[in-house]
DNA sequence: TTTCTCTTACTGACGAGTAAGTAATGTGTG
DNA sequence: CACACATTACTTACTCGTCAGTAAGAGAAA
């Protein structure tokens, strides 16, 4: 039984370099035509229901192509979602990811931002939606965004209350749980993503960046006031 | 040309009753079996994802046996839903419909309900998420579900402040406009689903219950300060 | 001449819908 | 009441389409 694949390090000349070329800078902006593809195509369609033939038909290659630069679909999709991420962090380049009350507004901004591209929102909606099924493959990427954006908004709400303290304002004088702030947090969250449902099946019915805005001013002031606001439905 | 079909009205024996039969109460049974079995699979797996085949085993029958009933996968899943609006009606049966403060009652304690069960939520989540892809059969559904429930939620606001009103509140003299109303309507719903959404994927990170009463209330207590309230973004 | 990019061509699987037939269950007629 | 025959409730066995993934090779680039 003699081996069928070429001997490689016992006896290949020692002249021979292992010759590694990887990616030309042409076939990188390839790979990206082709998430941004992907990204249309799976945003608009959803994972399942999109397919490769329409991204490949996009970018004017066969889906076979697309296969040869990402190897499944299941990858093609997790590449999607790094690249969004990556494209996402690049956006902010030079200016510092907000902290306190400028997260706040920084999340009413991109709302308002938003609403003039539907596309971009219905594939975040998609996905989301989708990854609650049972064994989606995008389902732990969501689950660690959502994790990170609670983190990242209750710390901004840590911030904007201690601040108030600081500055000697004895309404936020209460105590002060993780809890009650990942509370809040999750319920800013949901709010925008709830809000985007129904704009994009009802544009005219719902206005994304207005009931974005009054959503989190709402959360946020009942945050601020604290276990001394009168709770309405008691 | 004749016609090929037998001649039916023009001299049919007098005699030939039309003969109407229809549905056996067995049979009514067994198509409600097959809608519950759809709405399991429909919501775990999603409408595109989930086959007619996986719901026709849940029964005990082939997949043509499906299609015997319901013709073809659209109509299974639209008299799913239908199905489902009938149940939820019958389900409040007795009960009239809350009002006023007790419509916001009802939905947190449907929310504290809901964490039971979460074969339900998923359902009508995933459905939800996927009816904003292009084309779906139930987006028209989920659309016209969304615009009841503004209305209904709206008209709850109004009642609630209109009483207060009438108790003398001089807190809520303000411009009362339809508008608000809705906003914050669309508000409530947007962070039941957002919620739901998180829920979902990660159990341990959101109290369902808890959470959708913190919404419920601060989005109350935001609308009902009406235009005075300190808006912590300005 | 090797490596990369991509095509053509194929496989295997699955899914919705159709067609034809069968067994059971009624229903009208004599 | 009995018989004939509609009608129902399915099954089996297809068709047709779609889609992910594979294999082999061609042309270009390095």
């Amino acid at each position: 039984m003699t081996d069928a694949t070429p001997a490689r390090s016992a006896d290949a000349a020692p002249t021979r370099t292992p010759r590694p070329r990887r990616t030309r800078p042409a076939t990188l902006e390839r790979r990206e035509e082709i998430l941004r593809a992907a990204m249309r195509v799976f945003g608009s369609k959803g994972y399942h229901q999109g397919s490769l033939a329409e991204v490949a038909e996009q970018v004017g290659i066969t889906h076979a192509g697309v296969l040869h630069h990402f190897g499944s679909k299941d990858r093609l999709l997790t590449e999607v979602l790094e690249f969004r991420d990556r494209v996402d962090v690049e956006h902010l380049e030079g200016q510092h990811i907000p902290g306190g009350l400028d997260l706040f507004r920084h999340l009413v901004k991109t709302a308002a931002i938003n609403a003039e591209r539907p596309g971009i929102v219905q594939a975040y909606t998609v996905l989301t939606g989708e990854a609650v099924t049972d064994g989606h493959p995008a389902s732990a990427w969501v689950t660690e965004r959502f994790t990170g954006l609670r983190a990242d908004i209750a710390g901004a709400l840590r911030e904007v209350i201690e601040e108030r303290r600081a500055a000697g304002d004895t309404d936020t004088d209460y105590e002060l749980t993780d809890a009650a702030l990942d509370l809040a947090a999750s319920t800013i969250i949901g709010a925008m993503d709830g809000l985007q449902i129904q704009w994009l099946l009802d544009p005219e019915a719902v206005d994304l960046a207005e009931s974005t805005a009054f959503a989190i001013e709402a959360i946020l002031a009942s945050t601020l006031a604290g276990a001394r606001r009168p709770r309405p439905l008691d």
